[in-house]
RNA sequence: GGCCGAGUAGCUCAGUUGGUUAGAGCGGCGGAAUCAUAAUCCGUAGGUCGGCGGUUCAAGUCCGUCCUCGGCUACCA
């Protein structure tokens, strides 16, 4: 065994009514991308994603599509496992909230939480709407128009009470706002802190986590009838994924506590107030980090379901192309921001990021090595001031981007490595080796062999975000070790060795006539 | 309604604890170069920094107020 560092990084499960999209891409790629940037960086790392399969909506589906829960899940389950291919994610784990091995969990949890006291049977009584299937709180009842309160919707609603187990989340106020204070950044971006914050100080209501309406869930133990309800049932997937109730076990004690856990800005609050008031009742440590991620709309417009413009991760690899798509999405829009998918932004984004200033950048310097110097790397001279700069450039990229990716910074790190990027272009044109070719074809060797670094480093930096091309990329090079070790003077390209014939990894694409047409 | 945040060049945005002529990328315009995926490099953009008032020797950067936009304000996940 290794003593290297942990990392451990989450997704949030994904509910198996729906079926994947952009958002679900999205979250699961930012894990991606950091869960391979820290493997690189030399950390053990844990990425977990999954599905979450209980609950009324998924037994309601189940039947109305004629099937039994579980083969329900299984065949939307699939769907998740399938785009976690189609989008090249390393995800150690896909873990079903359906396994025995999650149920376990949750049942020691949940006994746990009876143990230390956090855990009551009362009734659960609230204004529910038998059309809407959901309850509402007093203060979202509106009037209707014979005077009646009715749902927001227009339903008619009605009291309804049922027992119910409920968790002591009011006990939590005050832990909570310290864990707020004291644990730095525990909640990112800032803006969501703030909302959680005013949200715990607003005052606490015990939560409802049984239920004994429906049946798709995990049993709570000892009490015939109930289910678990909901978020102590998902939110416990963390645990379960690593071995709990083992904390014995190799893997609980290296990755727990978790380091991000990842989620959409709609559940922050479970993440950040449930889940460490039901950690801290259970005498387990929280989390550090909750991420909380913006939304995409589509060429402006709000997505939805009714106006159809839902993004289909699928169809957008396959019209885009995969690493493309991973470079725009963490790209263009600070992480934490909502963003906009237009399709001309993606093609000059790009194109100008990805074919014009770095494909290009390593296309004409190989392409002048292979022409120029026999197809292997040249021998370089003694590093002129203008070498030795490019070099430090690149090779000061490394902490500044690490720094970026602790906070999840994706668009920082890559403008950070996209400045470089440009500097490294503007050496090739002040160096212009294919003038030396006829002067000094000497000094033309030194300087492509030091954009050839450059490129090189960069590709091995870019790894995480777009995998597949920069593995194209560093075989052109025949480059051997590629995580971040060898990076700087460990790893220089060996002059005399041979290198592919070379080949664009970022093809342009055609931007449709128009304003600002690149 | 309450709390929080945002409003800076055509577009997307940076702008530390207030201090020389307010910055970047993209787009546009002019020039250079020709190794390369017609890619690259150099130069250029005169924007009342949402409005008004105030503090200060000095404010995009602090205070007040107003306007506009967005988020949160618990049990559908």
């Amino acid at each position: 065994m290794t003593d290297r560092p942990s990392y451990y990084i989450t997704t949030p499960i994904y509910y198996v009514n729906d079926v994947p999209h952009i958002g679900h891409a999205y979250t699961t790629l930012a894990c991606d991308v950091l869960a391979r940037f820290k493997r690189l960086d030399g950390f053990d790392v844990m990425f977990l994603t999954g599905t979450d399969e209980h609950g009324q909506k998924v037994e309601k589906s189940a039947e109305k599509a004629g099937v039994d829960p579980q083969a329900f899940c299984d065949r939307v389950s699939e769907r998740f496992r399938d785009l976690a291919k189609a989008m090249n994610f390393s995800n150690d784990q896909f873990i079903r909230t359906t396994e025995d091995r999650h149920k376990k969990a949750v049942q020691h949890l949940w006994k746990e939480l009876v143990a230390k006291g956090y855990i009551y049977e009362d009734k659960y009584a609230g204004w529910y709407s038998v059309r809407d299937e959901a309850f509402y709180g007093e203060a979202e009842l509106i009037d209707g128009p014979d005077g009646a309160k009715v749902a927001p919707t227009g339903a008619p609603v009605e009291w309804v009470e049922e027992p119910s187990f409920f968790f002591k989340l009011s006990a939590f106020e005050d832990k909570l706002l310290e864990l707020y204070d004291t644990q730095e950044d525990f909640v990112l971006p800032k803006s969501r802190l703030n909302e959680v914050r005013s949200f715990v100080k607003g005052g606490l209501e015990d939560l409802s986590i049984s239920r004994t309406t429906f049946s798709w869930g995990v049993p709570v133990p000892d009490v015939p009838g109930h289910i678990m309800y909901v978020w102590i049932d998902a939110l416990t997937n963390y645990l379960t994924a690593i071995g709990y109730p083992d904390t014995d076990s190799e893997t609980y004690e290296k990755y727990w506590p978790a380091n991000v856990h990842m989620v959409g800005k709609d559940i922050l609050r479970f993440h950040a107030v449930y889940w460490p008031a039901f950690l801290m009742a259970a005498d387990l440590p929280v989390p550090q980090r909750v991420f909380a991620h913006g939304w995409w709309t589509n060429e402006g417009q709000k997505i939805s379901k009714s106006l159809g413009n839902v993004i289909d991760p699928f169809a957008l690899i396959e019209s885009h192309g995969l690493d493309p798509v991973r470079f725009f999405l963490l790209r263009e829009v600070p992480f934490g921001n909502d963003g906009d998918f237009s399709e001309r932004a993606f093609l000059i984004r790009c194109n100008a990021d990805l074919s014009n200033n770095f494909g290009n950048l390593a296309q004409r310097s190989l392409s002048m090595i292979f022409k120029n110097c026999d197809g292997t790397v040249p021998t370089p001279g003694a590093f002129s001031d203008a070498d030795k700069a490019i070099l430090a450039a690149v090779e000061g990229l490394l902490p500044v981007v690490r720094g970026h990716m602790d906070r999840q910074a994706f668009n920082l790190a890559l403008d950070a490595i996209w400045g470089v990027v440009g500097e490294a272009n503007v050496y090739i044109a002040n160096e212009a080796p294919w003038t030396l070719k006829k002067t000094d074809p000497e000094r033309m060797g030194t300087v492509l062999y030091v954009t050839a670094e450059c490129v090189r480093q960069l590709a091995i930096l870019i790894q995480p975000f777009m995998p597949m091309a920069m593995e194209k990329m560093l075989d052109q090079m025949a480059v051997e070790g590629r995580g971040f070790d060898t990076l700087g003077e460990a790893g220089r390209l060996k002059p005399g060795a041979a290198i592919a014939q070379p080949q664009g990894v970022f093809p342009r694409f055609e931007v449709p006539a128009g304003e600002g047409a690149a």
